[in-house]
DNA sequence: GTATATGCAAAACTTTTGCATCCTT
DNA sequence: AAGGATGCAAAAGTTTTGCATATAC
């Protein structure tokens, strides 16, 4: 809610398309949403918008902190708020439901091993990709068009 | 070298366009090459080839576990040789170096981590940019094209 | 009113596919 | 000889861009 205001940090102008896209990650049961995923929404809702602007959003978005981009193994980029701290991610190959996960351990040791190696890090992704097993494939949703 | 006996191993046959894509990734100074670089090496080298075989070679590799399809931040994949044992990479914003390492106790916390979650592992990626210091940076190799 | 944002269409880029021809076995 | 592999061109999928119109401030 109040996306005006996240909006107006920006300096980006509050449209019908940015406050809608915005809504649309809040609300979607599923955090990681690529372009053509929110344009499906958007359009299966009535509006009447362009698959241009909503990559042209997406990549505002993501440029001011809003958004947070990743391209796990698809070839195609998904989208996910960027109000959660960091966290890494779990997919399944089978369902493609998403697992966040956080493991402190994990983080510090990247941090030292990277500056063994004189690297100051910018930022890191890791992704694993994996089965549920019976209990988590029961959190099945929708399947993924891929 | 005796990519032959490689290609054998596959059930593929031992053609020039796989043989050349092979010692290309075995002799490159960079491991981690796209399809259109692996292209461009053999344009320049005065082979007769397009660009959809080296995407079916690549693809072919991967299945055959010859190679393994990194997709970095880039949208478009990279692929390197599966000589080696696992490993992570680390990515310089700065120059385009790759940095690889192995850290075990990250490699033992993910398996606790998805284990806990009800997770089975197929397989991971911990991607991490970053920039050089001083000395990394030394290691400055030609400039990526993006 | 002015600058910015949008929608549409076209283009750019990466990857895949159909098909006739060529090459390995 | 036979099946698989290649090259070319065309298509498919994702993302970007040009431009006239519409919208927010």
């Amino acid at each position: 809610m109040d996306d005006h205001i996240n909006l107006k940090k920006t300096g980006l102008k509050a449209t019908l398309p940015r406050l809608k896209v915005l809504s649309i990650f809040e609300n979607s049961k599923d955090r990681h949403l690529s372009a053509e995923d929110v344009y499906k929404v958007m359009i299966s809702s009535g509006d009447e918008v362009g698959l241009a602007t909503i990559y042209r959003v997406l990549t505002q978005f993501e440029q001011a902190g809003l958004l947070i981009k990743h391209h796990f193994e698809s070839g195609k980029a998904v989208f996910e708020l960027n109000q959660k701290s960091h966290h890494d991610h779990i997919v399944c190959t089978q369902c493609g439901y998403v697992q966040e996960f956080l493991n402190n351990d994990i983080e510090r040791i990247q941090e030292q091993v990277a500056n063994s190696l004189d690297f100051k890090i910018i930022d890191h992704s890791l992704y694993i990709s994996a089965d549920c097993t019976k209990k988590a494939c029961s959190r099945r949703i929708d399947k993924k068009n891929r």
